[in-house]
RNA sequence: GGAGAGGUGGCUGAGUGGUCGAUAGCGGCGCUUUGCUAAAGCGUUGUAGGGGUUUAAAUCCCUACCGGGGGUUCGAAUCCCCCCCUCUCCGCCA
């Protein structure tokens, strides 16, 4: 959300913006209600003020007295009023509050122009990824495939999208999660797991609810939602709380199963584990001054790249253009992981720095050292990492000769042995 | 799940229909006293929205906020209803 004074007194700005995110917002309506609500307030405003004096008067008075009686029956008639012009009032409130919601945050001054993921710019590419690699495949062709990532049976006992993870696959699924902590902790982030079904406030709170209600899965009868991603608990963390600034920068990771509908997706997007209903995904998240949020969002790709570097993957980093960017990010960075037997490339993480827009949803700000009031806080996040990609990527990239699969060096320790094998 | 007790400002804790945004204490901030610290005294002390003034801010005016939502009433922290949360006891249970 943004703020309501910025929308009044700069419009060509807000429009711009939406403009460089090809979104369609009726700025006009907006700036409608939003006057008509202010028209609403100062009406009812006034009437109570009136109320209020009365009140103070009646109270001098004695109870039955003939003043006291011919006031009860001159207010009753401002009571009235007010019952009804409130209505009216709340009402106008809850356009305006759906319609703030609807205004995307705008993308920052180094988010290139463009429309579509083909005019993203590749930021930075590591790793050899066109190197030839004769028994790379995809990874869901790869023999033996099913006897450790049992799809069928998933499929069975839950739906499509579901799979088993079955001896090495579970186990490399459990090395990946257990290296990303461990150095996510290294690179200063606080462990924390939290609960993995939120409340509709933390879900509006990061902007899944009220538009992507659809993408997740809700429970009856509580009317709870199966996290997206641990980004949604882990941000209502400190929601509706003040902070003091000299305990930001605040850095946080969370490892948490993650679940998503895909409602709309098909093809060649979802096939193996390129796109699952269920997936465990490490988030990295910070809550920062705003002065610093830039830096910090640079810092925490360079985190998760670090993640990419050290198990040895070619990997790609996508600064995203404004149709790319996201309707609550400011600016953002996809790092995309190559899968060789594919050959192309698979998102694993996505850093993006929210500025206040998250925050201002949320409440969550700190108290400013300078002026003694409270300021929004900037959120930035990112995966670090998503486990399926990535374990796809590794399959298709070490896949040897011999039909194994080669385990990358720091990924060892954590998987116990060299080698995976589909037998 | 059952029974009971609670939820008031940063914290503790008064307040059962009117002058209550709310007594008091603690904490915080400022000033005085002081070689320093401590102590004492005095003063001050939330958040949000709107309006007005202004280059802007501060100041100023108005309104809302006593867990959340609704109701009764001329008027609600206070009475009624629903919901959420916490605590105690019981039940169930990894």
């Amino acid at each position: 959300m943004l703020d309501p004074k910025l929308i009044r007194e700069s419009p060509d700005l807000v429009r711009a913006a939406i403009a460089k995110k090809h979104l369609e917002v009726d700025l006009d309506a907006v700036l409608a209600i939003d006057s008509m609500w202010r028209a609403q307030l100062q009406e009812v405003e006034a009437l109570r003020a009136t109320q209020k004096a009365a009140n103070a008067a009646m109270a001098a008075l004695p109870k039955g007295s003939p003043e006291f009686i011919a006031k009860v029956t001159e207010m009753k008639a401002v009571s009235a009023q007010v019952k009804e012009k409130d209505a009216q009032l709340t009402e106008t409130q809850e356009k305006f509050r759906l319609a703030m919601l609807s205004i995307p945050n705008l993308p920052h001054a180094s988010v290139p122009e463009g429309r579509t993921p083909e005019d993203n710019v590749v930021f930075a590419l590591h790793g050899s990824h066109m190197e030839p690699k004769p028994h790379a495949l995809p990874h869901w062709e790869i023999p033996g495939f099913e006897r450790l990532f049992d799809f069928a049976r998933g499929a069975k006992v839950t739906g499509a999208g579901f799979p088993f993870f079955i001896g090495d696959g579970a186990k490399l699924a459990r090395a990946l999660l257990q290296f990303f902590l461990e150095e996510d902790g290294k690179a200063g982030y606080v462990e924390v797991s939290p609960p993995i079904f939120v409340n509709a406030a933390s879900a509006t709170a990061t902007g899944q609810l009220p538009d992507k209600e659809g993408q997740m899965y809700e429970t009856t009868p509580d009317r709870l939602y199966a996290v997206p991603t641990a980004e949604v608990p882990l941000t209502n963390f400190f929601r509706d709380e003040i902070l003091e600034e000299s305990a930001l920068p605040v850095y946080r990771c969370a490892y948490t199963p993650c679940f998503r509908r895909e409602a709309g997706s098909y093809g060649k997007d979802v096939r193996g584990l390129n796109r699952v209903h269920q997936f465990d995904k490490v988030e990295l998240l910070k809550w920062v001054h705003p002065s610093t949020s830039y830096d910090e969002l640079d810092k925490l790709r360079l985190d998760a790249e670090a993640l990419l570097r050290k198990l040895d993957l070619p990997y790609r980093v996508l600064l995203m253009c404004g149709g790319d960017v996201g309707f609550a990010q400011a600016k953002k960075y996809d790092l995309e992981v190559w899968g060789a037997g594919q050959k192309r490339w698979l998102e694993v993480s996505s850093c993006s720095n929210f500025e206040a827009f998250q925050a201002r949803r949320a409440q969550i700000r700190f108290r400013s050292k300078e002026t003694g009031k409270p300021e929004l806080v900037h959120t930035i996040n990112g995966s670090g990492l998503a486990v399926p990609r990535v374990l796809a990527a590794i399959l298709e990239n070490n896949l040897q000769a011999d039909g194994r699969v080669k385990i990358p060096e720091a990924l060892v320790p954590y998987f116990g042995k060299e080698y995976l094998s589909f037998k």
